[in-house]
DNA sequence: AACAGTGTTGCGTCTTACGAAACAATTATA
DNA sequence: TATAATTGTTTCGTAAGACGCAACACTGTT
């Protein structure tokens, strides 16, 4: 193993690593902004984003000449099989809630310790909506999708977890142990998890629990919007319906009560 | 410049060409299989695909211990730009199509003289249906969509596409230019291209151009089935509607007749 | 015209990637 | 059950390839 614990390819690293500083925020980057970014010098980036061009992985603008992640991307995501079967289940249901409620519907699953997004549904209607989660990974104490799934695990495992430091990312996010299993013990009364402006401020979210035919949590549903949309008086009525909705889905993976 | 033209890091090229070796057929792929299949030692694809896994590109089976792509790939896709705007447009005419019709229904584009579905859409209830095309790169001049794409070409530009040497896909592939431009003028007559049998045996596709608000030809809706399904006395009735589909989605990106 | 910033290219250096060989584990075959 | 074949990993030495520096060309701003 070389100088650095876990590292490979470090050319590979890097490409990687460029890859994934794009964002919704930033679709498109230039050589020396990521240079700075990235602690690496130009020449190095600029050799490492053209051999990515090249690649297909990334498209260059012809007149801002900067990268873009590249349609090549497309046809990687569409064959990748983890997961498949809850996301192809689930898109018709997580569209329809979408249509229904008028909020962002996000599929999320666990991957190495955080949740991420896997599918998202945004009603196109509104202007004010909480777009670009695919593929985002988020703590899970600070998450209802997160807290969902902590909910559900055993107790020696869900034990485990808590005694990790939880950071704090608004002045609501759950910090101590004791105070988040309980929330965690009230997920499970209830059904369905929230999470009230403790990942962002002003963003709330539901989420419940899909499960595969062993009865094993495989994935969450949850709605998500602003918290002058999705009032603490809505918890109820949208925690139904979502627990309705992964039920639905479950039911179609196998799931039998 | 290196050795091979047109190269960069050649570590880098070579975790590219790791990822694009999965596919709808190969889901998952072994160390060996890959050495064997892209001439490289096992020892050098273990670090690369070791890599790609430790940046989320890959992830393994824990039990066949084989490599799949990663879900990180999902978040990537996610954030492509290039076409979002009628990706995104489409997105409904596309499933609502496929659900009348009852067979697939892809989105295509042109990207380095071929052309690429970005979309798909796939009716559930059949059970023999064309899956897994999305990113799949084709010739122009035996696809549905690549004939319509050179239909509505310049004339010059059609002219220099036709100089190209015509590959050869099965017994009705249309390899001689003078054929092949007849082709195109009736398809501008009719408003949509037909590609009977001309890319695989069996495989009957319709197409129809979308247009942007300067008029230009930005993509291709399409239909494509089993010859069985897509008979020859079908095609002006899937003609239409996907000359109809294909204006809604136009106006909706601003092209006005 | 001068300056600042961006991205590319040539070059020399040396770090990193590579392949060979050996090894451990698993699977297949007799 | 024993043997053979296959898979994937690890160590090691080598050199090919990646890297950073400096110079350059181009664009935009003052």
């Amino acid at each position: 193993m070389k100088g650095r614990p876990g590292s490979e390819l470090q050319s590979v690293e890097r490409a990687i690593e460029i890859l994934r500083s794009f964002s919704y925020e930033r679709p498109e980057r230039g050589v020396s902004e990521l240079s700075r970014e990235l602690g690496l010098h130009k020449s190095t980036v600029s050799r490492l984003m053209r051999t990515l061009e090249q690649g297909g992985l990334l498209s260059r603008d012809p007149e801002s000449e900067r990268y873009r992640l590249g349609i090549d991307l497309i046809g990687l995501a569409a064959q990748v099989v983890d997961y498949i079967d809850v996301r192809q289940v689930a898109r018709p249901f997580l569209r329809a809630l979408s249509d229904l409620c008028q909020e962002t519907v996000n599929l999320s699953v666990v991957d190495a310790g955080r949740v991420i997004n896997l599918e998202q549904f945004v009603p196109q209607t509104r202007r004010i909506r909480n777009v670009g989660q695919v593929g985002r990974r988020m703590c899970m104490h600070c998450t209802a999708a997160g807290k969902m799934f902590l909910a559900y695990l055993p107790p020696e495992a869900r034990g485990a977890q808590l005694h990790f430091p939880l950071e704090r990312f608004t002045a609501r996010t759950l910090t101590e142990p004791g105070e988040l299993d309980a929330d965690l013990d009230r997920v499970c009364a209830r059904g369905y998890a929230v999470a009230q402006e403790e990942l962002e401020d002003g963003l709330n979210v539901i989420a419940a629990p899909v499960r595969d035919h062993t009865g094993h949590v495989v994935a969450a549903v949850s709605v998500a919007g602003p918290a002058y949309r999705i009032t603490p008086g809505m918890f109820p009525e949208l925690g139904h319906q979502l627990v309705d909705v992964a039920a639905k889905i479950s039911e179609q993976l196998g799931y039998r009560v």
